[in-house]
This record gives structure tokens, sequence and C-alpha cells, in this order.
DNA sequence: GATGAACTTGACACCGTGTCAAGTTGACAT
DNA sequence: ATGTCAACTTGACACGGTGTCAAGTTCATC
């Protein structure tokens, strides 16, 4: 909070007098970086794609966009993950949203009869939305220094892979 | 520390005489319980397997079978990766172990020609490697619900589909 | 010229980690 | 029986970080 104050100009306590909490403002953060970076734009494609297998590429381009512009607000959110309650509700928040685009992907797959069938709908969402965690990309990009466009290509491959022949 | 203390039925303070730093425990306790659960017995099988393909199963068996053991503190030390130099390296270190394991089930893949083409040898390694993270086992396992036999059945169809066809 | 919002300085409490000093206990060796 | 040493005790303290509180300043606006 002192390293914001002072980024900011201002003295520590008028932080305070913003966010009641250091888990506010980061949360006030995550909802603040969505807007700026237009996540109903970046989604849009996913939505309007022509058939299952579409879907799920567009969606994991979208996905592997959209983590490197919140990146570092999201690390920051999950180191807090363990000790504060609030931001565990809002990691939890944009994670069970992430979770909706996953199951999306998922039903357009089943509905376009792609889907593996020794596969329930629902073991399917978990393994996407697993596959995408910000986790992953973080060990693939970061520790093991795969290109974002690498990235994206082979977690399109490895969805494939995984959830249709 | 002080609830440790207080677990062990001594005082605070001595636990300090047997471990200097919070993270110096932590890192002891993971020491102490690879020795406990055997990890050479564990890791025996995946050694021995006839091919390439066989180790690949059995590699995900055995990590499957060990992270539940550690995963307690695997999750402490994870939660000080961020603030706690020694709990780093400590973590990288297992972390490295691990890797070495996937780097020999993805050699043994190549060596018996298994190996997709279109993925080099340091990419499959990074791969498997995230795939098998304890974070995603976490995922899997506590957020999703799988239980621990359909993680590894799931793991080795999903390490199969991703490194070979 | 009064009001109120945004801000300031400068305290303080709380919690957890790690440090330090001085004293206790009990086993073992001489 | 006595001295020594290791393991432990109690009780303090410093430090860093979060969050709180009180009193005072600045400045735009009515």
């Amino acid at each position: 909070m002192s390293d914001i104050a002072r980024a900011a100009g201002i003295s520590r306590q008028a932080v305070y007098l913003h966010f009641s909490t250091r888990a506010d403002l980061l949360v006030a953060l995550t909802r603040w970086m969505d807007e700026v970076n237009e996540i109903d734009r970046l989604l849009a494609p996913s939505r309007t794609a022509p058939d299952g297998p579409a879907r799920l590429d567009a969606w994991v381009a979208a996905w592997g966009s959209y983590i490197p512009k919140v990146h570092a607000v999201a690390r920051a959110l999950m180191a807090m993950y363990e000790t504060d309650a609030e931001a565990r509700a809002a990691w939890d928040d944009r994670m069970a949203a992430m979770r909706d685009g996953c199951a999306a992907a998922v039903r357009a797959l089943s509905a376009d009869g792609c889907l593996r069938d020794d596969l329930s709908e629902q073991q399917a969402i978990d393994l996407l939305w697993t596959l995408l965690s910000v986790r992953n990309w973080d060990h693939l990009c970061r520790d093991c220094g795969w290109s974002e466009s690498v990235y994206v290509t082979r977690m399109q491959d490895l969805a494939r892979r995984a959830l249709y022949d």
C-alpha cells in the first residue's frame, strides 16, 4: 500500500480513502482492467463462431490474448488467495466467468456431435477449464519461455486433442 | 509457527532451535516426507517400463499417487513461493526433479519413435510438466471433485493424446 | 465566507516473524 | 556428587505491513 501511494503521489492514508483494504483495491483494479481491455469485444469472435471446433479455437485464442493483459494483477490476486477472503472471492468470481466460457465452448462441440463420447460434458468442461488456467499460462509462457502465439497454437491443438478425435 | 509449537507441545522458541526459519521447517518437512513415502519405490515402475508409452503411463500414475501424499505441504510451500526466497528455492528444486521425470518419459517416447514429429522434445517436456503440475491436480481433484483414480486415468489419456497420435 | 470533499501529518494497535537474554531441567561422564 | 551440555523454558523486543484514528490543511463551489 505504501508503494502504491508513493507511485500515485499521495499519502498512504489517502489510498484508504478510496479503497478500504488492499483486496478491495485489487478487485477494483480487475474490474477496471476488464473495462479498459474491452472484454466483450475480445470474446465476440468465439460467440459468433460457425461451429463447435471453430468456437473452441476462438475461445482459446481469446483467452490467450486476454491473460497477458491482466497477468500482473492476476498474480497479485493469486498471491493473496490463501490469506484474504475477499481476494479469494474476487478470484473465484473471475474463474467462474472463465468456466462459463469453457462450458459454452464444450456445449457447442457437444451440439455438433464432436465431443468425445467417453467424456461427460462436465468432465470436458473441467478439463478445458484446467488446461486454460492462468497458472498453466504462467508455467508455459514464463517458466518455459513459450511465446504467446506458440501458447495459443499449442493450446488449441491440445484442447482439440483432449476434447474430440 | 505458534500453531506448530502448540501442536508439538513445545514453546514457539524451541521450534526455532530446530528450524531457523519457517521456510527451513517446510523444506525439512518435504525431505522427510519424501523419505517416509519411499519415493524411489514409487517411481521404480516407471523406470523399468518396457517401452515409451508404458513409461509415460507409469510416470503419470506414479505422480498421481505421489501428489495426494505431499499435497498439504506442497500447498504451504506454494503459498510462500511469492514472498519467501528459500521456499521458492525448495519448490523450484522439487519441480526440477519432477521435470526430470517428465524428460525421461518423453525421451523414452522419442526413442521408440512415438513422439509426435511436430513437437520438439523440449516442447513435449514443457507440456507434460505443465499438465502434471500440482496446481492442475489441485484444480481437478479439489475444485472439480475428481477422484484420484479418475485423475490418473484422464491424465494418462490426455498425456498420450498430447504427445503421440 | 461557510461548507464539504479530498487530502495531509502523525500517531497507534495488531499480528506474525525472527532475535535475544537469562534461567530451568535432566541425562551423562568423570 | 558434581560439572557440563543440550534441550528447553519464560519473557522480552525489533521490524514490517495492514488498517484505524484524530486533527489540521487546501480548494472548489454555493
